[in-house]
DNA sequence: GCACCATCCGGACTTTAGTCCAAATCAGCC
DNA sequence: GGCTGATTTGGACTAAAGTCCGGATGGTGC
Protein backbone atom coordinates (compact mmCIF):
# COMPACT_ATOMS: atom_id res chain seq x y z
CA UNK A 1 0.00 0.00 0.00
CA UNK A 2 1.41 3.37 -0.89
CA UNK A 3 2.38 5.28 2.06
CA UNK A 4 5.11 7.33 2.89
CA UNK A 5 5.85 8.45 -0.71
CA UNK A 6 5.83 12.14 -1.95
CA UNK A 7 3.56 13.69 -4.12
CA UNK A 8 5.44 14.00 -6.74
CA UNK A 9 6.04 10.26 -6.79
CA UNK A 10 2.30 9.41 -6.66
CA UNK A 11 2.60 10.80 -10.25
CA UNK A 12 5.02 8.84 -11.74
CA UNK A 13 4.46 7.12 -14.83
CA UNK A 14 4.88 3.10 -16.27
CA UNK A 15 7.89 2.46 -18.17
CA UNK A 16 8.81 2.91 -21.88
CA UNK A 17 6.71 0.82 -24.09
CA UNK A 18 7.32 -1.18 -27.46
CA UNK A 19 6.29 0.83 -30.49
CA UNK A 20 2.57 -1.68 -31.44
CA UNK A 21 1.66 -1.14 -27.64
CA UNK A 22 1.92 2.18 -28.23
CA UNK A 23 -0.23 2.14 -31.22
CA UNK A 24 -2.82 -0.01 -29.78
CA UNK A 25 -3.07 1.58 -26.38
CA UNK A 26 -3.86 4.58 -28.20
CA UNK A 27 -6.28 3.28 -30.78
CA UNK A 28 -7.86 1.47 -27.39
CA UNK A 29 -8.13 4.93 -25.65
CA UNK A 30 -9.97 6.51 -29.19
CA UNK A 31 -12.53 4.01 -29.54
CA UNK A 32 -13.13 3.52 -25.84
CA UNK A 33 -13.77 7.55 -25.75
CA UNK A 34 -15.90 7.40 -28.88
CA UNK A 35 -18.41 4.13 -27.38
CA UNK A 36 -18.52 5.43 -24.04
CA UNK A 37 -19.75 9.21 -25.92
CA UNK A 38 -21.90 7.55 -27.74
CA UNK A 39 -23.72 4.87 -25.75
CA UNK A 40 -23.00 5.68 -22.12
CA UNK A 41 -20.04 3.96 -19.46
CA UNK A 42 -22.29 1.46 -18.82
CA UNK A 43 -23.50 0.30 -21.78
CA UNK A 44 -20.30 -0.28 -23.41
CA UNK A 45 -18.73 -4.10 -22.57
CA UNK A 46 -14.66 -4.61 -22.85
CA UNK A 47 -15.54 -6.85 -26.13
CA UNK A 48 -17.03 -3.85 -27.69
CA UNK A 49 -14.11 -1.61 -26.75
CA UNK A 50 -11.83 -3.89 -28.23
CA UNK A 51 -13.89 -4.60 -31.00
CA UNK A 52 -14.31 -0.94 -31.77
CA UNK A 53 -10.29 -0.67 -31.33
CA UNK A 54 -9.75 -3.54 -33.64
CA UNK A 55 -7.35 -5.23 -31.72
CA UNK A 56 -8.14 -8.60 -29.29
CA UNK A 57 -9.43 -8.75 -25.85
CA UNK A 58 -5.97 -9.96 -24.38
CA UNK A 59 -4.63 -6.84 -25.25
CA UNK A 60 -7.00 -4.97 -23.84
CA UNK A 61 -6.69 -6.39 -20.63
CA UNK A 62 -2.92 -6.65 -20.91
CA UNK A 63 -2.80 -2.66 -21.17
CA UNK A 64 -5.43 -1.74 -18.79
CA UNK A 65 -6.04 -4.68 -16.29
CA UNK A 66 -9.58 -4.33 -16.05
CA UNK A 67 -12.61 -1.62 -16.79
CA UNK A 68 -11.35 0.55 -14.01
CA UNK A 69 -8.08 0.55 -15.40
CA UNK A 70 -9.39 1.54 -18.35
CA UNK A 71 -11.36 4.60 -16.95
CA UNK A 72 -8.22 5.72 -15.09
CA UNK A 73 -6.40 5.83 -18.51
CA UNK A 74 -8.92 7.93 -19.64
CA UNK A 75 -9.27 10.58 -16.50
CA UNK A 76 -5.38 10.58 -16.97
CA UNK A 77 -5.08 14.01 -18.60
CA UNK A 78 -7.88 16.29 -16.25
CA UNK A 79 -6.62 14.59 -13.26
CA UNK A 80 -3.09 15.71 -13.64
CA UNK A 81 -3.79 18.58 -14.37
CA UNK A 82 -5.61 19.05 -11.24
CA UNK A 83 -2.50 17.60 -9.82
CA UNK A 84 -0.10 20.21 -11.19
CA UNK A 85 -2.36 22.62 -9.93
CA UNK A 86 -2.52 21.36 -6.32
CA UNK A 87 1.56 20.78 -6.67
CA UNK A 88 2.31 24.18 -8.33
CA UNK A 89 -0.62 26.48 -9.45
CA UNK A 90 -1.63 29.78 -7.78
CA UNK A 91 -3.29 30.14 -4.45
CA UNK A 92 -5.18 29.46 -3.27
CA UNK A 93 -5.74 25.19 -4.75
CA UNK A 94 -2.43 26.02 -5.15
CA UNK A 95 0.80 25.94 -2.47
CA UNK A 96 0.37 29.33 -0.43
CA UNK A 97 -3.21 30.00 0.98
CA UNK A 98 -4.09 28.62 4.93
CA UNK A 99 -4.53 25.06 4.91
CA UNK A 100 -8.44 26.12 5.36
CA UNK A 101 -8.81 27.79 2.31
CA UNK A 102 -6.69 25.29 0.51
CA UNK A 103 -9.17 22.79 1.49
CA UNK A 104 -12.20 24.46 0.40
CA UNK A 105 -10.10 25.22 -2.87
CA UNK A 106 -9.55 21.57 -3.30
CA UNK A 107 -13.49 20.25 -2.42
CA UNK A 108 -14.33 22.83 -5.08
CA UNK A 109 -11.92 21.40 -7.35
CA UNK A 110 -12.45 18.33 -6.97
CA UNK A 111 -16.32 17.99 -7.50
CA UNK A 112 -15.68 20.16 -10.60
CA UNK A 113 -13.95 17.50 -11.95
CA UNK A 114 -16.01 15.16 -10.50
CA UNK A 115 -19.04 16.31 -11.77
CA UNK A 116 -17.65 16.83 -15.30
CA UNK A 117 -17.06 12.98 -15.41
CA UNK A 118 -19.13 11.16 -12.74
CA UNK A 119 -19.67 8.31 -15.04
CA UNK A 120 -15.80 7.38 -15.93
CA UNK A 121 -15.35 7.74 -12.36
CA UNK A 122 -17.95 6.17 -10.88
CA UNK A 123 -16.18 3.00 -13.22
CA UNK A 124 -12.87 3.88 -12.09
CA UNK A 125 -14.02 3.49 -8.47
CA UNK A 126 -16.50 0.44 -8.62
CA UNK A 127 -15.34 -1.63 -11.55
CA UNK A 128 -14.11 -4.10 -9.63
CA UNK A 129 -14.52 -4.28 -5.55
CA UNK A 130 -11.99 -1.64 -3.85
CA UNK A 131 -10.78 -0.17 -6.78
CA UNK A 132 -10.79 3.24 -5.53
CA UNK A 133 -8.45 2.50 -3.03
CA UNK A 134 -5.53 1.19 -5.17
CA UNK A 135 -5.63 3.73 -7.59
CA UNK A 136 -3.11 6.10 -7.46
CA UNK A 137 -4.41 8.95 -7.76
CA UNK A 138 -6.59 8.47 -4.76
CA UNK A 139 -3.52 8.51 -2.31
CA UNK A 140 -2.26 11.83 -4.13
CA UNK A 141 -6.13 13.18 -2.62
CA UNK A 142 -5.61 11.82 0.29
CA UNK A 143 -1.88 12.95 0.79
CA UNK A 144 -3.12 15.97 0.41
CA UNK A 145 -6.00 16.89 2.19
CA UNK A 146 -3.98 15.12 5.02
CA UNK A 147 -1.57 17.28 5.12
CA UNK A 148 -3.82 20.13 5.02
CA UNK A 149 -5.58 18.78 7.54
CA UNK A 150 -2.62 18.07 9.96
CA UNK A 151 -1.81 21.77 9.65
CA UNK A 152 -5.00 23.35 10.95
CA UNK A 153 -5.97 20.62 13.32
CA UNK A 154 -3.27 18.06 14.46
CA UNK A 155 -4.53 14.30 15.05
CA UNK A 156 -6.86 12.07 13.38
CA UNK A 157 -5.38 13.97 9.72
CA UNK A 158 -4.91 10.54 8.32
CA UNK A 159 -8.28 8.62 9.10
CA UNK A 160 -10.37 12.08 8.71
CA UNK A 161 -9.20 12.86 5.29
CA UNK A 162 -10.41 9.56 4.11
CA UNK A 163 -13.53 10.32 5.35
CA UNK A 164 -14.12 13.49 3.41
CA UNK A 165 -12.47 11.91 0.50
CA UNK A 166 -15.37 9.32 1.15
CA UNK A 167 -17.93 12.09 0.84
CA UNK A 168 -16.89 12.96 -2.41
CA UNK A 169 -16.88 9.30 -4.06
CA UNK A 170 -18.45 8.56 -7.56
CA UNK A 171 -21.93 7.07 -6.41
CA UNK A 172 -22.68 9.38 -3.88
CA UNK A 173 -21.94 12.66 -5.67
CA UNK A 174 -24.64 10.81 -8.45
CA UNK A 175 -26.95 10.46 -5.34
CA UNK A 176 -26.45 13.78 -4.07
CA UNK A 177 -26.87 15.93 -6.76
CA UNK A 178 -29.96 13.60 -7.62
CA UNK A 179 -31.35 14.31 -4.47
CA UNK A 180 -30.54 18.16 -3.60
CA UNK A 181 -29.11 19.33 -6.94
CA UNK A 182 -25.20 20.22 -7.30
CA UNK A 183 -25.17 23.18 -5.26
CA UNK A 184 -26.80 21.74 -1.96
CA UNK A 185 -24.29 19.10 -2.25
CA UNK A 186 -21.31 21.80 -2.84
CA UNK A 187 -22.65 23.71 -0.14
CA UNK A 188 -22.92 21.11 2.57
CA UNK A 189 -19.37 19.39 1.42
CA UNK A 190 -17.74 23.17 1.48
CA UNK A 191 -19.33 22.97 5.22
CA UNK A 192 -18.08 19.97 6.02
CA UNK A 193 -14.21 20.99 5.11
CA UNK A 194 -14.61 23.76 7.05
CA UNK A 195 -16.03 22.13 9.99
CA UNK A 196 -12.55 19.57 9.46
CA UNK A 197 -10.35 22.34 9.75
CA UNK B 1 -36.65 6.70 -4.18
CA UNK B 2 -37.88 6.55 -0.57
CA UNK B 3 -38.13 10.01 0.97
CA UNK B 4 -40.97 11.26 3.70
CA UNK B 5 -41.19 7.88 5.03
CA UNK B 6 -41.22 7.14 8.66
CA UNK B 7 -38.42 5.01 10.23
CA UNK B 8 -41.32 2.53 11.30
CA UNK B 9 -42.19 2.08 7.61
CA UNK B 10 -38.64 1.67 6.34
CA UNK B 11 -38.62 -1.38 8.19
CA UNK B 12 -41.67 -3.17 6.82
CA UNK B 13 -41.46 -7.05 5.73
CA UNK B 14 -42.49 -8.14 2.47
CA UNK B 15 -46.31 -10.07 1.76
CA UNK B 16 -47.03 -13.95 3.14
CA UNK B 17 -45.04 -16.20 1.24
CA UNK B 18 -46.77 -19.56 -0.18
CA UNK B 19 -45.03 -22.69 2.18
CA UNK B 20 -42.41 -23.93 -0.46
CA UNK B 21 -41.45 -20.48 -1.12
CA UNK B 22 -40.77 -19.79 3.12
CA UNK B 23 -39.19 -23.44 3.01
CA UNK B 24 -36.92 -22.81 0.08
CA UNK B 25 -35.89 -19.48 1.66
CA UNK B 26 -34.64 -21.07 4.58
CA UNK B 27 -32.81 -23.48 2.89
CA UNK B 28 -31.05 -20.67 1.05
CA UNK B 29 -30.35 -18.84 4.34
CA UNK B 30 -29.22 -22.00 5.70
CA UNK B 31 -26.89 -22.95 2.92
CA UNK B 32 -25.44 -19.59 2.60
CA UNK B 33 -24.31 -18.72 6.35
CA UNK B 34 -22.76 -22.21 6.33
CA UNK B 35 -20.67 -21.61 3.02
CA UNK B 36 -19.43 -18.25 3.83
CA UNK B 37 -18.85 -19.24 7.11
CA UNK B 38 -16.57 -21.78 5.56
CA UNK B 39 -14.74 -20.37 2.83
CA UNK B 40 -15.33 -16.34 3.22
CA UNK B 41 -17.82 -14.59 1.35
CA UNK B 42 -15.75 -13.66 -1.61
CA UNK B 43 -15.22 -17.27 -2.27
CA UNK B 44 -18.73 -18.33 -2.70
CA UNK B 45 -20.61 -18.48 -6.10
CA UNK B 46 -24.40 -17.75 -6.54
CA UNK B 47 -23.97 -21.28 -7.95
CA UNK B 48 -22.89 -22.85 -4.97
CA UNK B 49 -25.19 -21.38 -2.66
CA UNK B 50 -28.04 -22.83 -4.88
CA UNK B 51 -26.40 -26.51 -4.86
CA UNK B 52 -25.61 -26.41 -1.62
CA UNK B 53 -29.14 -25.41 -0.74
CA UNK B 54 -30.55 -27.85 -3.40
CA UNK B 55 -32.15 -25.11 -5.12
CA UNK B 56 -32.45 -23.88 -8.91
CA UNK B 57 -30.61 -20.63 -9.59
CA UNK B 58 -33.57 -19.68 -10.54
CA UNK B 59 -35.39 -20.00 -7.50
CA UNK B 60 -32.05 -17.85 -5.80
CA UNK B 61 -32.48 -15.04 -7.74
CA UNK B 62 -36.17 -14.42 -7.64
CA UNK B 63 -36.41 -14.68 -4.04
CA UNK B 64 -33.10 -12.62 -3.11
CA UNK B 65 -32.71 -10.90 -6.66
CA UNK B 66 -28.67 -10.53 -6.12
CA UNK B 67 -25.91 -11.24 -4.18
CA UNK B 68 -26.42 -7.94 -2.35
CA UNK B 69 -30.12 -8.54 -1.68
CA UNK B 70 -28.88 -12.36 -0.12
CA UNK B 71 -26.27 -10.45 2.28
CA UNK B 72 -29.26 -8.30 3.36
CA UNK B 73 -31.43 -11.36 3.91
CA UNK B 74 -28.59 -12.88 6.35
CA UNK B 75 -27.98 -9.36 8.13
CA UNK B 76 -31.41 -8.68 8.56
CA UNK B 77 -32.00 -9.90 12.21
CA UNK B 78 -28.73 -7.97 13.48
CA UNK B 79 -29.55 -4.76 11.59
CA UNK B 80 -33.37 -4.54 12.97
CA UNK B 81 -31.93 -5.07 16.82
CA UNK B 82 -29.87 -2.38 16.00
CA UNK B 83 -32.68 -0.51 14.63
CA UNK B 84 -35.18 -1.23 17.67
CA UNK B 85 -32.45 -0.21 20.10
CA UNK B 86 -32.29 3.03 17.93
CA UNK B 87 -36.41 3.39 18.13
CA UNK B 88 -37.08 2.37 21.51
CA UNK B 89 -34.05 0.87 23.46
CA UNK B 90 -32.05 3.07 26.28
CA UNK B 91 -30.67 5.96 25.73
CA UNK B 92 -27.93 7.32 24.95
CA UNK B 93 -28.51 4.87 21.24
CA UNK B 94 -32.71 5.11 21.95
CA UNK B 95 -34.69 8.46 22.57
CA UNK B 96 -33.93 10.83 25.22
CA UNK B 97 -30.34 11.80 25.72
CA UNK B 98 -29.14 15.00 23.52
CA UNK B 99 -28.50 14.49 19.96
CA UNK B 100 -24.74 14.71 20.08
CA UNK B 101 -24.41 11.57 22.65
CA UNK B 102 -27.23 10.06 20.28
CA UNK B 103 -25.43 10.00 17.75
CA UNK B 104 -21.91 9.42 18.71
CA UNK B 105 -23.87 6.31 20.45
CA UNK B 106 -24.95 5.34 16.93
CA UNK B 107 -21.56 5.77 15.12
CA UNK B 108 -20.24 3.20 18.33
CA UNK B 109 -22.88 0.90 17.67
CA UNK B 110 -22.86 1.02 14.35
CA UNK B 111 -19.29 0.38 14.02
CA UNK B 112 -19.83 -2.63 16.23
CA UNK B 113 -22.26 -3.56 14.26
CA UNK B 114 -20.23 -3.44 10.83
CA UNK B 115 -16.87 -4.55 12.19
CA UNK B 116 -19.12 -8.03 13.38
CA UNK B 117 -20.18 -8.52 9.87
CA UNK B 118 -17.89 -6.57 7.88
CA UNK B 119 -17.72 -8.97 4.36
CA UNK B 120 -21.78 -9.40 4.83
CA UNK B 121 -22.21 -5.82 4.74
CA UNK B 122 -19.27 -4.89 2.27
CA UNK B 123 -21.06 -7.52 -0.17
CA UNK B 124 -24.40 -5.93 0.63
CA UNK B 125 -23.10 -2.49 -0.20
CA UNK B 126 -21.21 -3.40 -3.37
CA UNK B 127 -22.56 -6.51 -4.78
CA UNK B 128 -24.25 -4.40 -7.88
CA UNK B 129 -23.40 -0.60 -8.68
CA UNK B 130 -25.11 1.66 -6.42
CA UNK B 131 -26.59 -1.34 -4.18
CA UNK B 132 -26.16 0.60 -0.96
CA UNK B 133 -28.52 3.36 -1.46
CA UNK B 134 -31.04 1.04 -3.04
CA UNK B 135 -31.10 -0.69 0.78
CA UNK B 136 -34.01 0.11 3.01
CA UNK B 137 -31.73 -0.30 5.80
CA UNK B 138 -29.83 2.52 4.29
CA UNK B 139 -32.44 4.93 4.32
CA UNK B 140 -33.31 4.28 7.78
CA UNK B 141 -29.64 5.44 9.05
CA UNK B 142 -30.34 8.47 6.73
CA UNK B 143 -33.12 8.98 8.67
CA UNK B 144 -32.32 8.68 11.68
CA UNK B 145 -28.42 10.74 11.29
CA UNK B 146 -30.80 13.57 9.62
CA UNK B 147 -33.15 14.05 12.51
CA UNK B 148 -30.27 14.20 15.04
CA UNK B 149 -28.02 16.85 12.79
CA UNK B 150 -30.90 18.86 11.82
CA UNK B 151 -31.84 18.70 15.94
CA UNK B 152 -28.38 20.14 16.94
CA UNK B 153 -27.39 22.40 13.67
CA UNK B 154 -29.92 22.88 11.34
CA UNK B 155 -29.39 23.52 7.64
CA UNK B 156 -27.94 20.98 5.32
CA UNK B 157 -28.64 17.90 7.52
CA UNK B 158 -29.90 15.41 5.17
CA UNK B 159 -26.49 16.18 2.71
CA UNK B 160 -24.30 15.87 5.67
CA UNK B 161 -25.71 12.72 7.54
CA UNK B 162 -24.83 11.12 3.77
CA UNK B 163 -21.43 12.00 4.44
CA UNK B 164 -21.65 10.70 8.03
CA UNK B 165 -22.74 7.46 6.72
CA UNK B 166 -19.98 7.86 3.93
CA UNK B 167 -17.39 7.83 6.01
CA UNK B 168 -18.81 4.03 7.41
CA UNK B 169 -19.41 2.52 4.46
CA UNK B 170 -18.04 -1.30 4.63
CA UNK B 171 -15.01 -0.86 1.97
CA UNK B 172 -13.57 2.32 3.67
CA UNK B 173 -14.09 0.49 6.86
CA UNK B 174 -11.98 -2.11 5.70
CA UNK B 175 -9.03 0.23 4.66
CA UNK B 176 -9.34 2.03 7.63
CA UNK B 177 -8.83 -1.19 9.93
CA UNK B 178 -6.07 -2.04 8.25
CA UNK B 179 -3.82 1.11 7.99
CA UNK B 180 -4.94 2.31 11.23
CA UNK B 181 -6.60 -0.53 13.66
CA UNK B 182 -10.15 -0.13 14.94
CA UNK B 183 -9.55 2.34 17.94
CA UNK B 184 -8.54 4.63 15.97
CA UNK B 185 -10.87 4.91 13.30
CA UNK B 186 -13.81 4.58 15.77
CA UNK B 187 -12.11 7.65 17.84
CA UNK B 188 -11.60 9.53 14.09
CA UNK B 189 -15.48 9.01 13.33
CA UNK B 190 -16.73 9.99 16.75
CA UNK B 191 -14.56 13.36 16.37
CA UNK B 192 -16.23 13.55 13.18
CA UNK B 193 -20.07 12.92 14.14
CA UNK B 194 -18.80 15.43 17.42
CA UNK B 195 -17.52 17.93 14.68
CA UNK B 196 -21.01 18.00 12.47
CA UNK B 197 -23.44 17.97 15.72
C1' DG C 1 -61.58 -35.02 -2.48
C1' DC C 2 -61.10 -32.24 -6.64
C1' DA C 3 -60.42 -28.74 -9.94
C1' DC C 4 -58.49 -24.33 -10.93
C1' DC C 5 -55.30 -20.64 -11.11
C1' DA C 6 -51.85 -17.87 -9.20
C1' DT C 7 -47.43 -18.54 -7.70
C1' DC C 8 -43.16 -20.74 -7.65
C1' DC C 9 -39.45 -23.91 -9.35
C1' DG C 10 -35.28 -25.16 -11.82
C1' DG C 11 -31.97 -25.53 -15.14
C1' DA C 12 -30.72 -24.20 -19.77
C1' DC C 13 -29.30 -19.90 -21.83
C1' DT C 14 -27.13 -15.27 -22.49
C1' DT C 15 -23.81 -11.92 -21.40
C1' DT C 16 -19.72 -10.13 -19.63
C1' DA C 17 -15.31 -9.93 -17.14
C1' DG C 18 -11.10 -11.69 -17.03
C1' DT C 19 -7.25 -15.61 -18.15
C1' DC C 20 -4.00 -18.09 -21.02
C1' DC C 21 -0.70 -19.36 -24.40
C1' DA C 22 0.85 -20.40 -29.20
C1' DA C 23 1.96 -17.41 -32.85
C1' DA C 24 3.27 -12.93 -34.57
C1' DT C 25 5.93 -8.73 -34.03
C1' DC C 26 9.39 -5.65 -32.62
C1' DA C 27 14.15 -3.68 -31.59
C1' DG C 28 18.90 -4.22 -31.27
C1' DC C 29 23.00 -6.29 -33.21
C1' DC C 30 25.95 -8.39 -36.53
C1' DG D 1 19.23 -7.43 -44.61
C1' DG D 2 18.74 -11.30 -41.42
C1' DC D 3 19.08 -13.41 -36.72
C1' DT D 4 17.51 -13.66 -31.93
C1' DG D 5 15.19 -13.18 -27.78
C1' DA D 6 12.07 -10.54 -25.28
C1' DT D 7 7.57 -8.48 -25.68
C1' DT D 8 3.05 -8.20 -27.45
C1' DT D 9 -0.96 -10.00 -29.72
C1' DG D 10 -5.61 -12.06 -30.27
C1' DG D 11 -9.12 -15.10 -29.81
C1' DA D 12 -10.56 -19.37 -27.68
C1' DC D 13 -11.59 -20.54 -22.93
C1' DT D 14 -13.36 -20.26 -18.07
C1' DA D 15 -16.29 -18.63 -14.54
C1' DA D 16 -19.84 -16.19 -12.70
C1' DA D 17 -24.04 -13.19 -12.69
C1' DG D 18 -28.38 -12.74 -13.98
C1' DT D 19 -32.67 -13.92 -17.28
C1' DC D 20 -36.42 -16.78 -19.00
C1' DC D 21 -40.19 -19.80 -19.41
C1' DG D 22 -42.41 -24.50 -19.64
C1' DG D 23 -43.79 -27.29 -16.13
C1' DA D 24 -44.69 -28.40 -11.17
C1' DT D 25 -46.79 -27.10 -6.84
C1' DG D 26 -49.65 -25.10 -3.32
C1' DG D 27 -53.77 -22.78 -1.63
C1' DT D 28 -58.76 -22.11 -2.12
C1' DG D 29 -63.57 -22.67 -3.05
C1' DC D 30 -66.87 -26.22 -3.64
Amino acid sequence: MVRETSLELLMSRPVQERADAARNREKVLAAAARLFAEKGVDAVSMDAVAAEAGVGKGTLFRRFGDKAGLAVALLDDRERDLQQRILSGPPPLGPGAPARERLVAFVRAYLDFLFAHLDLVRMSETASPGARYRIGSYWFWHRHVAILLAQSRGGDADVLAHTLLAAMQAELADVLQTEYGRDRTLTALTTLATTLT
